[in-house]
DNA sequence: CTATTTTATCGACATTACGTCAATAAAACA
DNA sequence: TGTTTTATTGACGTAATGTCGATAAAATAG
């Protein structure tokens, strides 16, 4: 068994607070660069050193933010790749749904250090995982993870940022005439 | 004619001496965020309000930077593209070249903003070129520019800040695997 | 060479954000 | 109910910012 120490209901609260504040603000700037503490408590209704009691530094609380993200993510892309149907353009585009449902925060916390990481491991993850699934049946020359997922991510990035106006069909259709079958 | 009104020395001297200062610290630093003005004047032996006849703010004098960088390396790409030798992994190869030698600044720039933009637009420029000059031997279903250039940019992202062990042969060659032929 | 213009230097100022602290108040828990 | 934990408040020193005026030094024009 686990034991969880419950934690305080107050903390719980400052920290959530904190965080929407963080949504909040983000909406209206814009802008990971202009946050500031002040900011943050001010919004959140906190005095600013209450923000030093759960956090060190803005970074840190993006931080939690950013993998929080991720955790929702990677559990509505797991099941996609267990899914029967192996059709590859009907999961990327599932795949791509999950990441529009997030493009408003993604487009401003890219910016931040640890999100690029945290979103190539998830690509990275994906594809090992489709191509484990797929077995013996691969072509011999296969291109690095690597490099497959920085060119994903880079495709992600500018959807999320510049081009958000076209649709996960229109980005999956794109990739699949782009790249070579695997 | 064009009347060039010849500047102030000293003027040259002083954004020429902080343009170096910049290039000095981030060898040391390897972060573009933690530049202060103070760190730059001491290192540029120039007065702290010197800074300020010359450039708005840290970000000003990074645009500059950045904007003189991507001058020289369009003199470099363009020769490779009306190059008679029209073999596209050989000129690829030359292109990956000419960013390998501005590996050590693109890895820190990188995180700037405006850096992404410059070698996006160059990279687009630089695609549409080579395909202007294939003319009708296309094929009819073409990737988009955007799509293509977020892709290279993502690999070129991960290649000058992560995987610079690389050579731009073995870059080349993944990018070839990865790409259908156009 | 001299006079004028331009630039750099120096010290100072107000402003903003940071990170920390101690004393007190309020909430949660056992 | 008493103890522990957390939040509030106000304050402190630090660092970096952007600006200013007076002075010194360099460059240019006559």
């Amino acid at each position: 068994m686990f034991i969880m120490k419950k934690e305080d209901p107050r903390s719980l609260r400052s920290k959530r607070v904190l965080k929407e504040a963080v949504f909040s603000l983000l909406a209206e700037n814009q802008d990971v660069t202009q946050l500031t503490v002040q900011k943050i408590t001010n919004c959140a209704e906190l005095n600013r050193a209450t923000f030093y009691l759960h956090y060190e530094d803005i970074n840190d609380l993006l931080r939690h933010i950013v993998h929080e993200i991720f955790g929702e993510l990677s559990m509505k892309v797991e099941p996609l790749l267990k899914s029967p149907r192996s059709d590859e353009y009907e999961q990327l585009v599932a795949f791509l749904d999950c990441i529009y449902d997030y493009r408003k925060f993604f487009a401003v916390l890219v910016e931040h250090p640890g999100f690029k990481m945290s979103l190539s491991n998830l690509l990275k993850k994906t594809i090992q995982a489709r191509r484990d699934a797929k077995g013996a049946d691969l072509p011999p020359k296969l291109v690095s993870i690597d490099i497959i997922g920085a060119s994903l991510l880079g495709i992600i990035i500018w959807w999320v940022k510049d081009g958000i106006q076209f649709s996960s069909e229109y980005v999956a259709g794109q990739i699949g005439l782009l790249y070579k079958k695997e």
